[in-house]
DNA sequence: TTAAAAGTTGAGCAATCGTTCAATTAATAA
DNA sequence: TTATTAATTGAACGATTGCTCAACTTTTAA
């Protein structure tokens, strides 16, 4: 007559999951390290991090090259940049947006590694 | 009265755009780095993840780590499964599951810098 | 055989996502 | 001033996602 937590579920092999329980991450660091790979988990926004790679590009350059709408641009520069991915300079009118951290690349990288093996 | 493709796009510099176009990947590895990183884009797959990092383990083992049904983490396996991120065998009625890419460790890694930064 | 246990599968649902459209802000030029 | 251009914002939409539930398959054991 125990009462389950939620599911009914049998442990089978106690010491592993024990082992696995002893070297868990806190819970922010997986919904951080989640957080972080959503923004590579949408063609657009692997495309505008590959795009800048060279050099920073200003919004309506990234529109004509993205072949969506400057609005749907912007919005997955806002998205980018809250990560901490990307960061922006205003120079009048134009806002130049680039790379604001050294691991896009390797990550990028990882990736084609993976997919081309 | 000039017709635009499908956007009022201007181009402001052409050498970037240009240079841009020159260095853009095919379609399919745009859409396939970000199929890559949908796995590593909830915490649930994060999770099961890094408990794989030390070893197998069966789906039980895993629905009692992750305080889910079994069929919920029986989905996230298939979905790992089909990015060839895990693999599994069967033993008896219990299947065990491990990673099947050395990336995983390094790709997880890669984020807790960023994070951590 | 029958029953139980481990895992898978598919339908269904709420929540999130990626986009567009319309309105808005900010900077420049007439 | 007024108009124009670059970019942002928020609402609304259809599509996708992650979960649960219920039914099913496969293996083992009674």
């Amino acid at each position: 007559m125990d009462e389950k937590s939620h599911a009914d579920v049998e442990i089978i092999h106690p010491e592993s999951v024990e082992r696995v329980r002893a070297e868990m991450l806190p819970d922010e660091e997986y919904t951080g390290i989640a957080g972080l790979f959503k923004n590579f988990g949408d063609p657009t926004r692997v495309r505008i991090l590959h795009y800048l790679q060279d050099g920073e590009l200003c919004v309506s350059d990234l529109t004509a090259l993205l072949g969506i709408t400057k609005s749907a641009v912007s919005h997955q520069l806002q998205a980018l940049k809250l990560s901490k991915l990307v960061k922006s300079r205003r120079d009048g009118q134009i806002i130049y947006y680039s790379l604001d951290d050294d691991h896009v690349r390797s990550i990028l990288n990882l990736a084609l590694d993976h997919l081309r093996e």
